[in-house]
DNA sequence: TTGTTATATTGCAATATTACGATTAATAAT
DNA sequence: ATTATTAATCGTAATATTGCAATATAACAA
């Protein structure tokens, strides 16, 4: 199929998948990294720093961007990216409910 | 291509992908919640419990296992599944390294 | 041995993802 | 106005992922 059943699964659980899943790529950790190296950066920088063409690094951004990640900001012709705070600490605590259980006590081997 | 160009990016940037992406699907964070709530349990209770025809979950098992996140301890005709605590606490140090940096103080809007 | 149960593997269809060339759109500079 | 610059979008090829039916394997039971 290629298509998760994400009806049988919970909100949380969907919702942790889907934040999951935008970090599942190399250049969108590279790109968030950067952005929370330098603050801010405009698409072209990310171009150069990161090594691949501009349409893919663009839509990278694009699915950052949907899951409201990162914000963007048109500064004549290029663009500014940068972190979106607010949505960042959201997505934060989601993932740290989930990497943070509780180890068990009782293991099968 | 569909095909991740691995190598411009630094072994963390690729490590923190892997971690990732396996998250990325909710069955797997379904059955990492459930490992969790009842510390072990058998492939058999993860279909019924989860809702995904049997070779769906053992493929979806394989692919946890093989990062080192869970372990599978065979039990006469049945195998025993639980959380490998302490890769799980590797992945997580990992993670959160990712997760918890510090929040730019400058943004572009 | 024969059958039963539990899980893994294989093969495959449907869909998603990645990457990029070509093009478009929008602003800036001359 | 024309041209350059920057980024988004479109189209597409190559590959990956998801899900399951069918089958294989392995351990136990009778």
């Amino acid at each position: 199929m290629g298509l998760a059943k994400t009806e049988i699964f919970t909100d949380l659980q969907n919702e942790i998948a889907l934040f999951a899943k935008v970090f599942g790529h190399p250049a969108r950790v590279a790109i968030l990294q950067h952005l929370f190296k330098i603050d801010t950066c405009v698409c072209g920088d990310l171009v150069n720093e990161i090594g691949l063409a501009q349409p893919t690094i663009s839509q990278h951004l694009k699915e950052l961007k949907n899951l409201g990640l990162i914000k963007g900001n048109v500064e004549g012709t290029s663009v500014c990216y940068c972190i979106n705070t607010e949505n960042w600490t959201k997505m934060k605590a989601v993932m740290l409910q989930f990497l943070d259980q509780d180890l068990p006590q009782t293991t099968c081997c």
